[in-house]
DNA sequence: TCTGGGGTCCTAGGACCC
DNA sequence: TCTGGGGTCCTAGGACCC
């Protein structure tokens, strides 16, 4: 067998119920929900995680906790603990950067890999069994010629398993399925593309890419038959990535109808960004102000800083005046604050 | 099932300038 | 004067992902 390159995808199984059930095993086998404080009372807080457990009691991550509570009221609700789940990722990908592979870190509970060898199967399973070992954490690991393909296959390795997926296996394993199941195709763009008759991976494949232009855009048309076509990015970087920006925002419990409760609220926001700012040493060239109203209609107003800056009180002054622009008529279920940051230049 | 929080990137339209 | 066309910047919104 020859020695070439390979990108690996390593995605741990149900992280963050893993991390949980490491410190509190007595729950092992039982139903448990992650998310929020906890409370599964409260309103507007929905699930991190399910265990498998809860999950035959049709709870999924995302759903809200109140519901959850009364698919299955016998389920164990534990609050969200992120830096724990900082913490074990920290262990893992420590753990893979032991092994001769270049270590991209995509989240929490992903990293992708690449690898130069002739057996990235017996490589795949000596990572599953030092990251075991060292963290008691499972893992899914797969293989490809590029990172969307071995997305795609950590997903069909799962749980705990490893499968390859390549340009030459791509057409037999993917042609057939719907659009979204591509990495970047979600229930909207499938949809659409349905609408103009491509409904399976095989037939975005062979779509005329002008066409895909003039109705998708220049860069996305193209771009959807490229992932049809099984391609994707093949380089690994591992280099920190540096963020362009950074945000906070909040939903509450009840709508706020009080416009002074709104920009004391908002304040706080604008403040907490632009400390986190400072703290990450970037400096700050646009502030925009989300605002979401029942029934659910999110807007947004934003403004280019005339000079950028990390100034809490510039911050805040200006996420207030933007907030004169926004429509406050309708009570409001979320305030947002997001950050544009300067780019160092390169 | 009344719908979190934190990100990234793309698109389209209008302003403005030459 | 009553009308062009390109380039760039700004803004709002949307789609996707973890």
């Amino acid at each position: 067998m020859a020695t070439r390159n390979w990108i690996l995808h390593l995605d741990l199984d149900q992280f963050i119920a893993a991390v949980e059930l490491l410190r509190h095993p007595e729950l092992r086998g039982r139903p448990v929900v992650v998310g929020g404080t906890g409370d599964p009372t409260q309103p507007r807080t929905v699930a991190a995680t399910a265990t498998y457990e809860a999950r035959e009691h049709g709870i999924h991550s995302g759903m809200p906790l109140r519901t959850a509570l009364r698919r299955c009221p016998d389920a164990v609700f534990l609050p969200s603990d992120p830096p724990s789940y900082e913490a074990a990722s920290a262990r893992v990908m420590a753990v893979l950067r032991e092994f001769p592979v270049h270590v991209e870190v995509w989240g929490w509970d992903e990293a992708f890999l690449g690898a130069t060898t002739d057996d990235p199967e017996a490589l795949a399973a000596d990572l599953q069994h030092a990251v075991r070992a060292r963290t008691h954490l499972d893992c899914s690991i797969g293989i490809g010629d590029n990172k969307h393909q071995a997305k795609l296959a950590s997903a069909f390795a799962k749980p705990a398993g490893i499968y390859r997926l390549t340009t030459e296996t791509w057409a037999a394993t993917m042609n057939h399925r719907p659009t979204d199941a591509l990495w970047g195709i979600g229930t909207k763009i499938s949809a659409k593309l349905a609408a103009h008759g491509l409904h399976t991976v095989a037939q975005l494949a062979a779509a005329d890419p002008a066409d895909l232009a003039r109705h998708f855009g220049p860069t996305n048309g193209p771009w959807y038959r490229y992932l049809a076509l099984g391609k994707g990015e093949a380089e690994v970087v591992t280099t920190p990535w540096i963020a362009r920006g950074h945000s906070r925002e909040t939903t509450f419990p009840h709508d706020l109808t009080d416009p002074a409760a709104i920009a004391t609220h908002l304040a706080t926001l604008a403040q907490q960004v632009a400390h986190d700012a400072a703290d990450a040493g970037r400096t700050i060239t646009r502030v925009t102000v989300k605002i979401r109203t029942t029934p659910f209609q999110t807007r947004t107003r934003q403004t280019k800083l005339p000079t950028p800056t990390t100034d809490p009180a510039t911050i805040t002054r200006t996420a207030l005046d933007i907030l004169d622009r926004h429509d406050l008529t309708h009570p409001v279920r979320l305030i947002g604050v997001a950050v544009e940051y300067t780019m160092p230049k390169t």
